[in-house]
DNA sequence: ACCATTATTGAAAACGTTTACATTTAAGAG
DNA sequence: CTCTTAAATGTAAACGTTTTCAATAATGGT
């Protein structure tokens, strides 16, 4: 049988009182030579705490339930070190929950088993919300902080603290370093028509029009963030003669690098690209990619000590790299269409 | 107050020992409309279980720790969405625990943690041991499976049941490959000097050796799996005339494609190249890398399988996955050095 | 209708902590 | 040396389930 506080306590000829405030190290209650001769005791057994009668007695946990996207995204590792990191440095554990891909079922199923579980906090990286979930966690105590996702403009988000880039910023970002560098006819792709990408279209958008450019519609090509050199994002684009492309993610980026490579499209001689994520795909790629780079890590590190010490949502601030993926243009290049 | 089964079983005239059999389904102890009661009355008072006393009473949790070394691989997103959703079909939730990167201190506290919450077993990710760690996990009860790492000539790791590919066979795959179609002066490059490279090199050596090409020493360039074109591997064998080139993994295969191509070296023209892993770094370079291919998803799948089921030790297979990194060599090309 | 089963239910004892409250012990003031 | 106060420890009641064992109700065979 598993050494308990009570064989402990036995053995010590003390209560098991003292055993559990020794192990819980709650200050200036125990002289140090009853702590020390308690935990030289419970080392010696072996003992190990069963953390479900504490919880149970104590009515709090020390989980934190991180509920994440199925979707492969190749950030989400970075936010999920930081939670990590974070929550231990607190004295906390995390636990991951996957909610599929838009899978109501999974997602309400993920935060039932939270819930169940009575944890500290609710972390939902990269999740959207559905009603049902937005009901539950606005009805539970428990408290919950949404990790790069937010949206004003939603009902459904209302109520609810985000950990987030400034989506808006992002785009804004891009296309102003983009336009500082001498191009006006700059491309958006790859973005998804949820509230992220409806966000970074608008601070493109007015990017554009402080710049009197007014942006062509057929200049959007919407995507999902993800890698498809197939998705023919150039060949679409082909006819418009863009100077740059904003992509809505790393993953895009790379694949459209590799197709303006089969297509003969030197990149940046013929055209700009800026990336927005910002992570190591980056690097890896010839040429390099200058990107709006986001700080994953310190979004999971805001994230839960906003979560443990009911802070208020907050953006993580952004910023360019810049790398090797855009030439400067002259002045003013032609614009008619 | 959150609603107990107390409530429960009050309102719905039964004891709680009833609304506890029929919230946790046990099967026929308990007539259809007691059931439908009672679960209505749950459902109505928005009853959670509250599984910390469950847990305390049954002896008994449903949690799989997961142990994961902190160094940023990307395939094992895959293993850990593998882990949740095999676990997960199994009525188990996982929980993941970061062990720092060969760091004593934080993988025996990582295992200490799973220990206290008395799971129900412990998955060691690409994590190798120390003698502590081994030993505490000896001396528990708690059943324990190292993924993708095994090492049958340490007596660390004697007695413990692994999931991994089989490394010796990656390295002499990938060896096989590349003589098969042709190519003599073949390279190793990026992995360790632990379990797993050394395996991987056993593997290529016995490959070269069926063949009579005894592999040179220089020909193999230590690393750590990582992107490195910093870490000039090409130019480091450049002198070396080979014919190919395997890498430790995909990371290193696209660290040393950008080397190539600044060192005007193609490939697959001037140089074969092979890597080991898969992932989806093979398909987004140019050209796209021949692998040998890890099922890291069913690795996962089986880790829980094996762990759940008590099952014994067991190798993933592999399988080349042709892509376009490899040129067909005449049959015999020159062997002087 | 009666008995033997079998299916349902209930009573109450765990499970291993934490913690409010009571008690004892030590320390300091005068 | 006594009194007051603070520090250290003990007692015992929670916490919300599960589960054993006992009791009761339903069912079927005759």
């Amino acid at each position: 049988m598993k050494p308990t506080i009570k064989d402990i306590a036995q053995r010590a000829n003390v209560s098991t009182a003292t055993v559990s405030r020794v192990l819980a190290k709650k200050e200036k209650s125990y002289r140090p030579e009853t702590a020390a001769k308690i935990e030289a005791i419970a080392k010696e057994l072996g003992y190990k705490k069963n953390i479900a009668a504490a919880e149970l007695a104590a009515h709090s946990s020390k989980l934190i339930a991180v509920i994440l996207n199925n979707t492969q995204t190749n950030f989400s590792n970075d936010i999920i070190a930081a939670i990590q990191a974070e929550t231990d440095k607190a004295g906390y554990q995390m636990f991951i929950l996957y909610a599929g891909n838009h899978d109501s079922r999974l997602l309400n199923q993920a935060i039932s088993v939270a819930l169940e579980r009575h944890v500290a906090g609710i972390l939902l990286v990269a999740t959207s919300l559905d009603e049902q979930a937005a009901m539950t966690l606005r009805e539970t105590s428990t408290p919950c902080r949404l990790v790069s996702v937010y949206d004003e403009n939603d009902p459904k988000y209302t109520g609810f603290k985000f950990i987030s880039s400034d989506n808006e910023k992002i785009g804004y970002l891009a296309t102003n370093y983009l336009i500082d560098h001498g191009h006006q006819r700059i491309g958006l792709a790859g973005i998804d028509r949820s509230s992220t990408g409806e966000q970074r279209l608008r601070g493109y958008q007015q990017a554009m029009c402080e710049h009197g450019l007014a942006p062509h519609r057929d200049w959007v090509v919407y995507g999902d963030y993800s890698f498809g050199p197939q998705q023919n994002i150039l060949k679409g684009l082909a006819s418009k003669k863009l100077d740059a492309i904003i992509t809505a993610s790393d993953m895009v980026a790379v694949g459209l690098i590799k197709e303006a490579r089969l297509l003969n499209i030197r990149i940046p001689e013929d055209l700009s690209l800026v990336s927005i994520d910002g992570t190591f795909l980056c690097d890896i790629t010839i040429p390099t990619i200058t990107s709006v780079t986001q700080d994953f890590y310190q979004m999971g590190v805001l994230a839960v000590r906003s979560l443990l010490k009911n802070q208020d949502s907050q953006f993580v601030p952004v910023h360019i790299t810049a790398r090797n993926s855009i030439r400067l243009l002259a002045e003013k290049p032609s614009l008619q269409n």
